[in-house]
DNA sequence: TCCCTTCTGTGGTCATACCAGTTATGATAC
DNA sequence: GTATCATAACTGGTATGACCACAGAAGGGA
């Protein structure tokens, strides 16, 4: 039996999911202006505190644009977007993304990958390649075999290791703003084709790191993300 | 005569900005308990709602973890850090950058480039093109010449529009959440070399897209960047 | 010695009140 | 009749204090 964690959903919270329906769904056009703070709040009986919190999110997420002592408007949030808009992409719908989107996210993780491991290849000292072994051990483990989500975070914790060895103080940055749905992709993954399928994938890479072998671990990164592209659609109607 | 925009610094900004001096001067070390909040108002004279808030935005960036009823913790910015931890890191200091975050920019704008041009040639329309070389054209103007300022934003804005015409919904997103430091390296480059210069390069990258020539754009990119990768010490000297 | 209850401290949240800048209005001078 | 300027209303920004729920420690009973 496993139980998924509660979460109580804060005012703010429930206030800022019925503002993305509604301008995800088309409800609310770009451009379209806000009521005011004060109006809102009458007309879902919150404080203000509430209201003007939850635009301020919003705003971070690209969805609104706030215009001080002037209003509030709906924003081009696909043209002005940025992560964090992603990111609430991605819970909207309960963390399901669309097809689309799934390719996009492999893609640019396609080309994250293959610097991230070109540069570990050159980069990475033996101790820290050990350290990231111990990830790769514990997917593995046949005493303490993880459920998916706890598969789906070492690989990504395995991942997120690569880029931390290579040099660039940005990757890993980037690399951890594509956890969620990351670790989302690897969880249905693993529903489908088993913890084992994910520990085969991530041990092979890990072998090239261990053998140094540039050429060969672009290449299998190559494969792998191509074959997942093409493949996502499956993974995602599973 | 060209003046800043002015802005008042909030309490909760005071506040935030005094936590990272003092994380990222290290006095604050990885792993320290904060205070409890309502300690932290008295020693600062502000309200707790400040405190509050000004901790929540801390933990956005990955610079404090919060531990709900047990405390607030300084947490291991490099290593859990996302986008916003960069954006912070900018801010700090002036809006400058450690050579070495420069280099890390650079290499990463490289590898996405990469893929937003090759993906762009292959399924920008015209159209969308044509609306790119308004851009270029208006970095190029001999009227109205830019300033430096005005250069960097449309030299963005011409980059990142590549990036909305290759049909990868995240490319924009993330390259959005690189405006501002790539604006200020353009800045920098104008400073340095003159507007013309970077017009130079953007037409000649335009006029690749135009002959949807993948390879040449390629090619060219990748020289330009790593020209820059290896000059940034210099860009960054100016 | 162990377990259960109670209390204290913590961050989470909220409603209210005040502040500053923008905009619209209307009076006034010409 | 028109232009100008002072004023008021409206909007988002912010600060404050209070209450809530939960974690963890302290204390009492078996």
């Amino acid at each position: 039996m496993e139980f998924e964690r509660l979460y109580a959903p804060s005012l703010k919270d429930l206030f800022v999911q019925q503002l993305q329906d509604m301008i995800l769904s088309g409800e609310l056009s770009v451009g379209t202006k806000l009521p005011p703070e004060r109006e809102l709040c009458q007309q879902m009986h919150v404080s203000r505190a509430v209201v003007n919190s939850g635009i301020a999110e919003l705003s971070r997420q690209g969805f609104v644009e706030v215009r001080p002592r002037q209003g509030n408007y709906v924003a081009d949030y696909r043209r002005n977007g940025n992560m964090d808009t992603l990111m609430a992409l991605m819970h909207y719908n309960g963390g399901l993304l669309a097809k689309d989107e799934i390719r996009s996210i492999l893609e640019v993780r396609w080309g994250l990958e293959q610097m991230a491991i070109s540069r570990a290849v050159e980069n990475a000292t033996d101790k820290e390649l050990e350290a990231l072994g111990e990830f790769v051990e514990a997917l593995g483990s046949e005493e303490n075999p993880p459920t998916p989500a706890q598969a789906a975070e070492l690989a990504f914790a395995f991942h997120h290791g690569i880029t931390l060895t290579g040099g660039n103080s940005i990757l890993p940055l980037i690399y951890s703003s594509f956890k969620v749905p990351c670790t989302a992709l690897w969880i249905r993954f693993c529903r489908k084709y088993g913890v084992a399928a994910l520990y085969a994938n991530v041990e092979k890479l890990y072998r090239f790191l261990l053998d140094r072998d540039a050429k060969g671990a672009a290449a299998w990164t190559n494969d792998y993300l191509t074959a997942a592209i093409s493949g996502a659609q499956q993974i995602y109607e599973a």
